[in-house]
DNA sequence: TTTT
DNA sequence: TTTT
């Protein structure tokens, strides 16, 4: 039976979006991405910061590089996906990933802006290569 | 600035929940999850399934002991936690888990009865039993 | 700046979906969704229900025509919309409708068979029309 | 059988919050929050808002009144819900709301920033009334 | 009635 | 390695 495997994240990218071309020419972008929680110990502000390891595809891949950039406050969706992989060394290990499937980018207008291609709106970017637009035709 | 770390995860039980108690009697339950995906590819169909580990601490852990088994289809929302350990032979090693904040039963009502305690719904539980101090007697 | 409007819900439907075609051949797909929660209030249990408009477009609602009926379970994600109408009486009034983007599936395999169509899975199902279409070869 | 009635929001204030009192002296906080989204049609950028009606009890309302203000933007997750009432007309009308279940601000560090108390941070709080209640001591 |  |  099929489930659900979804991940809601609001944080801060860690470094610029790194895209790789798959043979075949299928873009890959990764970036880490860090949502930190404030909360109280002994009457203390303790901060704790989780990374996550955000993966996007295609078109969204694209997307990303053009506009995600180190620092930059970011909504992403995605799902979780675990994958085994060997070290230098020959150990296999784990690692699990956000497989982003859209993302919306938050914050000041500036935050948008790249020197080439200044924007007006953060859009929300879907992974699926096109634009999800329902909005054409309807009737409201 | 705080962040939002979220995981929504609707998936069946691969093993009963394992419960263990901490130094100071913190109850920690802990058990595999798993989410199927199917898809089309090349016209047949292939299911995808993810494997999730789940966490639970204190009362959220007791009830989950009480009635989460294995092969039960049950709503999990939590967030992500990414810590290292050592294994057997000394080498580093990652785990990502999710921390559940609360879950919900979900199929037949039979699904929901245990031999000791029938009950009559699957109810929401929170891992909140006082006060949200996940963080306070944590081992890490 | 753009936002996040997510609704995610998992309730029964308290009717067969109702498809219309709007002019152009859109289809449109709507039906009550129920979402119970329990709680203790003095010792009792208490069952309260919330009822949900839920609204699907194009493949979507072809697919919520197919294979959604009166009682069965399912997980909607979606977003809220409020729109205004005149009722009968001429009186302005406002609805909100839960705008599905995809659905799936839950519950027992049997809950997924029709007749005409024995399934062996629930599958998710997306509302955008060329891409991502799990829909256009289903049963899925 | 529970249901699962999630709403995500994350969106600007259309007003200050407006709290009321209730008889026992419970806090009622509302405001509108409005959620944009912008999509082309015909290779234009179309905005379209979704105004939603905020809805916060007890502690959650206090912190709400304390922090929140016109235009702020900030992260919402609580449930949908829906009530009858008459208006001055006597007409019985309906309105759906977003019981809010915990917030977290967003954006820039002085946009947390009051005139009375000058925060460092953007906090998750929670309705929990006594459990959880991050709100005691604020500024978190 | 917000924001970009 | 982010942000406040």
């Amino acid at each position: 039976m099929s489930g659900i495997n979804k991940v809601i994240l609001v944080g801060h990218l860690g470094k610029d979006p790194e895209v790789r071309h798959l043979e075949g020419g299928v873009a890959v972008a990764s970036f880490p991405l860090a949502t930190s929680e404030t909360f109280n110990k002994d009457g203390r502000k303790v901060e704790q910061t989780e990374w996550h390891n955000i993966v996007m595809w295609r078109g969204l891949a694209d997307v990303a590089a053009k506009y995600l950039q180190k620092g930059k406050l970011v909504y992403i969706e995605g799902k979780l996906r675990t994958r085994s992989f060997e070290d230098k060394e020959g150990i296999k290990k784990y690692t699990t990933e956000v497989v982003a499937e859209n993302f919306t980018m938050l914050g000041r207008k500036t935050d948008f802006e790249t020197e080439a291609a200044p924007r007006t709106n953060g859009g929300r970017t879907n992974d699926t290569d096109g634009y999800r637009n329902d909005a054409d035709d309807l009737p409201f």
